[in-house]
DNA sequence: AAAAATCCGCGCATTTTTGCACAAACAGGG
DNA sequence: CCCTGTTTGTGCAAAAATGCGCGGATTTTT
């Protein structure tokens, strides 16, 4: 039958009291009262159901059994300390696992972000999920996420603005070629636009083009924001992209003057807990930096 | 700079929450109150500066501090619980040392008694430490003394009569035939006597020669009760052996009816910290049995 | 969709633990 | 031989840890 402990701290308390054979000496070690380290080992042996001590005027000395726990317990203090330090040591400096989650259309940004990152922090093992699902940072799925739009109001997250991430309108030189530029907004009923199937009202440029093309007029819908892409670089018609994207494709023709309130916000989101941790504070501070040039690129 | 650790039980604590996910269930096996499990672990975290669970509606999941953690607690507790079944066990089993020690005059009962008793108890090793000091059986010098003469009043000892082991007067044959037989009382003047130099009152035995012998009979003086039994063996003169050393040797010859009031008392001496133990107690028993048989050798 | 079941977190009363002061016993030294 | 310093042990009061109940939130079930 395996012996059920109920406390460790008393293993602790004799632990010191069979390595320096006196009461005195393990109270004053251990920050107690003499009394206490009596009454410790008193309920210890009585639960053991066996004497660890002989007592005597000089100080306890240690039976078999007491030089038994000394062995072991001086084995358990020692991995103990070797975990706090480890513990103490990882909160303070920037190693371990980052767990990065961003919706796909990030997916290239962050890339390029988490590896720039870690040339300085060359311990730090990255993990990029991509995912259209927002993880949960509360359950440990990630411990640091990208979103877009309007941030999440959970008050365990603390969320950080990163950037304004300029969209613009663009199309194929192909389909310029077929169908000619938009003149202005009275030239969309002549154009073939691609947009989500689902207008998420909260991405302000989809609000846009919710309100400024007729549905006759949106050919090519898709499930998300990544395929829309797809379809405009494959010529399918007019569509939002991310400015970095639309200016460095060569091919690619920007079909009407930026607007600044299409711009997405781009947030940072961290659970509260892991917020404070050097691992990821550094983390956060470093795209954060990052993200202010993202704007112009 | 090794991390301090000041207390064990929150490592329990918060092993139990890292193994069950949940601090409700970790308050159940711990029983305690799961406020005080949630105590704990703001405890630790304070004190080693880093998250070890990040908090949500479902439970804790354990950061990677957290995992760390648990698998040294799970080997602590392991260990702990190993530790606490052996003492466990020992208090209640007959294995281990046993430190016997008693004065040279006793050594051969002692070694008799012994070896009878391993063969009931073969995991028993024992040590005979045969001294004419008595030893400190609260300092652990030995678990078990046997004592001769009047009873130490040490509170911490506890004392029990063994024997009342008859002694004689023994003379050589070579010495009756030098000398003639001892005729009462009357005939000491005429014999030669052997004694210990410093007569200890306690032993009643030894009274008696400092009443009855004249100093100037007294030709051979030794320091212990062993150096007088070899000069009686020897042919030295009369002097007071055990019944069981005089009656088995083929060439002593008892010089006078044994007076029972001669008999020196034996007593087992244990520390009361040990007597409680099986295996002391064990012997003990074994021993007080074995001394019933001892006047009759 | 609504209800039930978990689970965490916090303030307050209680129990437990601890600290303190003092006594007794013993070792060492002048 | 007494005196001093050290150590263990115990009753009592303060301090600390714990238990309890409630509320809020989320998940699961009906």
């Amino acid at each position: 039958m395996p012996m059920k402990i109920d406390n460790w701290d008393e293993y602790r308390t004799a632990y010191q009291v069979a390595r320096l054979r006196t009461v005195s000496a393990a109270a004053e070690v251990l920050g107690v009262h003499h009394a206490t380290v009596i009454r410790h080992i008193d309920s210890l042996e009585g639960k053991l159901g066996a004497k660890l001590f002989q007592r005597h005027a000089r100080g306890y000395t240690a039976t078999e059994a007491g030089e038994d726990l000394l062995k072991v317990a001086a084995a358990t203090e020692d991995q103990l300390t070797q975990l706090a330090g480890r513990i103490h040591g990882r909160g303070a400096s920037v190693t371990g696992s980052l767990i990065v989650t961003c919706l796909p259309q990030m997916s290239p940004l962050m890339a390029r972000t988490i590896t720039k990152y870690q040339i300085d922090h060359p311990d730090i093992r990255a993990e990029l999920i991509v995912d259209t699902r927002p993880l949960r940072l509360e359950y440990g799925e990630a411990h640091v996420a990208l979103r877009a739009g309007a941030p999440g109001d959970d008050l365990d997250n603390i969320v950080q603005e990163l950037a304004k991430l300029p969209m613009g309108l663009y199309a194929h030189k192909d389909y310029v070629f077929r169908h000619g530029p938009l003149n202005g907004i009275e030239d969309i009923p002549n154009h073939r636009f691609c947009r989500v199937s689902t207008l998420n009202t909260r991405a302000p440029f989809m609000k846009w083009i919710g309100e400024h093309v007729p549905e006759e007029n949106v050919v090519y819908k898709c499930s998300d924001t990544n395929t829309v892409e797809d379809a405009v670089i494959a010529g399918a018609g007019i569509g939002f992209l991310p400015a970095y994207i639309g200016n460095e494709h060569p091919d690619m023709k920007e079909m009407m003057p930026s607007d600044p309130s299409w711009s997405s916000t781009f947030w940072c989101v961290t659970h509260v807990d892991l917020h404070r941790t050097a691992k990821v504070h550094s983390f956060v501070t470093f795209l954060k930096e990052e993200a202010k040039g993202w704007a112009d690129l």
